[in-house]
DNA sequence: ATCTATTTATAAAA
DNA sequence: TTTTTATAAATAGAT
């Protein structure tokens, strides 16, 4: 139904996939709603995008819940259970995991080695030496880096202090020049204030524009 | 879709409604079907008629344990009961314990070490020099009970000898003696065989008894 | 997102 | 029932 048939097969264009998922997915629950009302059935539809997202659906007035657990009861299917023991041996592998990774981080601190035999011992020894040598390189690396920096910093400190008082001696010059000029801006404004304002003369530096 | 509209709400007619709910069943599981393969979806349909019956449609290589489980994890809706919840912690809880180890062991072992601060390298290296203090002195008891375990070798081993030794001798001694009665043997078969058995005479040792 | 030619689903009839 | 068939509904591809 559409404009050319299509082939049931996976769609590999991921934004027609997309699409597609996304119109058939509403199909899909609307029939489920239909079937629901028109038949007086309970559904239960959970639909997984290959993106990971959730779309479900489930007759009005029933949970999702109560519907399994009609499944559950009617189909002799062991649902409930089936799940608990998955979970229970995934408890019990991932626990095996655990208690072989405790040991070894013991034995690795010196801790309950009495049980070890001497070729035991030495390939212990040998795994501590070469993890304290990978340590100790790591260690001299950081040591180098903020050595480094050190330095880099020192110069820059040097340059900026270098500047620093360059930039003093540049001020105290200017201070001592503007002090001239302010002593001649001065004897201007003397000059003036004794003339009509026609006549008066501006400087041609616009920052030494008269003060009134 | 079909001869003419219908309504969407209850059928009545319990035969006609029966005859809609298998058309339209088939018709939604055919959907599910599709959009699972089209679109690379998980699907998971429970339908139950009115009747009572169950029919269920779950997408190819997946369960319906798979599906509610991963729709219980995303929606965080709780499905299960508080059992499954509380395994459910339990995983998670052992899961990060179990990384944090697996952590601490590459660690120990030198390895993903880039990530650390000089300060945490300092604390890994202490850890792996008690770990190694503790190893070498391990080794030295082993030294030491091996070496313990020597001389308390070698020393029965003389006392072995020793009696070894004189066992020898005593043998030889016996030896020499025997070959004085086996001699003497030798001559009372010899004078047996010229007389009639009900006249041999038999000698009160059993061990030394006649070999005919 | 919206449109529409076409396929598909199905209501009613047989 | 199941099958057939006229029609409604869904939707693929275009816009």
């Amino acid at each position: 139904m559409g404009r050319g048939k299509i082939e049931i097969k996976r769609i590999e264009n991921p934004s027609n996939r997309h699409v597609t998922y996304t119109k058939r997915r509403n199909g899909i629950i609307k029939k489920a709603t239909e079937i629901s009302v028109l038949c007086d059935a309970k559904v239960s539809l959970v639909i997984l995008s290959s993106s990971g997202k959730i779309h479900d659906f489930c007759s009005p007035s029933t949970s999702l819940i109560e519907i399994l657990d009609l499944y559950h009861r009617s189909s002799g299917k062991r649902l409930w259970d089936a799940k608990h023991e998955n979970l229970r041996n995934e408890i019990d592998r991932i626990k095996k995991e655990n208690d072989n990774m405790q040991i070894q981080l013991r034995h690795l601190k010196g801790e309950d080695i009495t049980s070890l035999n001497p070729r035991e011992l030495i390939l212990l020894e040998e795994a501590l030496e070469n993890g304290a040598s990978s340590i100790r390189e790591m260690q001299m690396d950081c040591w180098r880096m903020a050595r480094k920096k050190n330095k880099d910093l020192e110069e820059e400190n040097k340059d900026l202090q270098f500047t620093l008082h360059q930039q003093e001696q540049e001020m105290a010059m200017e201070a001592a020049s503007r002090d001239l000029e302010d002593d001649y801006a001065q004897r201007v404004r003397d000059y003036n204030s004794q003339m009509p304002l026609a006549f008066r003369v501006q400087p041609i530096q616009p920052n030494l524009q008269e003060r009134i």
